[in-house]
DNA sequence: TCAAATCCTATTGAGTTAGTAGGAATTTAA
DNA sequence: TTAAATTCCTACTAACTCAATAGGATTTGA
């Protein structure tokens, strides 16, 4: 039941990069330093937020990164399901339609969905704005 | 950020022998059958149950396990604390004292922070007589 | 042209998960 | 007294996931 490091990095990551998004493209090399992450690894953490219209990015010198839009507007619930995959807390709350053959009698389920449920709805009430 | 076999078959187990408490000891041997359960990793998670006292045993000849209480004092944050070890979100949330160098100044910690509560006051709310 | 950056993909060691397996110890019924 | 049914205890393992490391291709500004 842990959010791994994708997850935490990314969230990491876009903080800062709303903490600094007067400054224009900021590298990764940046971003690591400061966050005290692996370079390489933050490269392939961000290529997942990178298929997203989350961040606008420069390559080449001077390249990098920077938030497409307004802090206001990353959910962090949005950010951990990219980085993460599907947050559902058990697996067979991950599609919408449940395919255990126990759904219709387990006792349990409703623990796991409405743990689902608090989950969801505290990660959708914050965004960035909300960590800077 | 799934909870595994062991949490989600423990509390199975629990509801079982909360709905059959007017039966006496109830066999694994039955558990596992009425859950579909692996009768012998069933057993491995019943030994984590049993090490503290929410169940009484009865071994040999018609033994089996009941529940030492009654079901409104089995809270389901008990029962997955017990079987999935430590539920904090990130690990720099499992002890007391937060030994992260990071934690002074880390801007994403009040996000586990208030994600590990809205978790633990959710399981904390529930009890085994509200499943059954 | 060079250096700095992103982009892409392969590999890997360590740890976890979800069991399987075998047998010892205990208890009751026949 | 013996056999069967049960819990108790511990070792093992295949498959998977995690958290990187690694190497190089591509792009771009100075």
């Amino acid at each position: 039941m842990k959010i791994s490091t994708k997850g935490r990095y990314a969230l990491r990551m876009l903080i800062d990069l709303a903490e600094n998004r007067d400054q224009g493209y900021i590298s990764l090399k940046d971003i690591a330093e400061r966050q005290s992450i692996s370079r390489k690894y933050l490269e392939q953490i961000v290529q997942l937020l990178n298929k997203t219209d989350m961040l606008k990015t420069s390559r080449g010198y001077n390249g990098g990164y920077m938030l497409a839009k307004d802090p206001s507007e990353y959910r962090v619930i949005d950010i951990l399901e990219i980085t993460e995959g599907n947050l559902a807390c058990v697996s067979c709350l991950e599609d919408e339609v449940n395919e255990c053959k126990r759904a219709g009698f387990c006792k349990s389920l409703k623990v796991w969905q409405g743990l689902d449920n608090v989950i969801k709805n505290y990660l959708s009430s914050i965004t960035l704005q909300d960590l800077i």
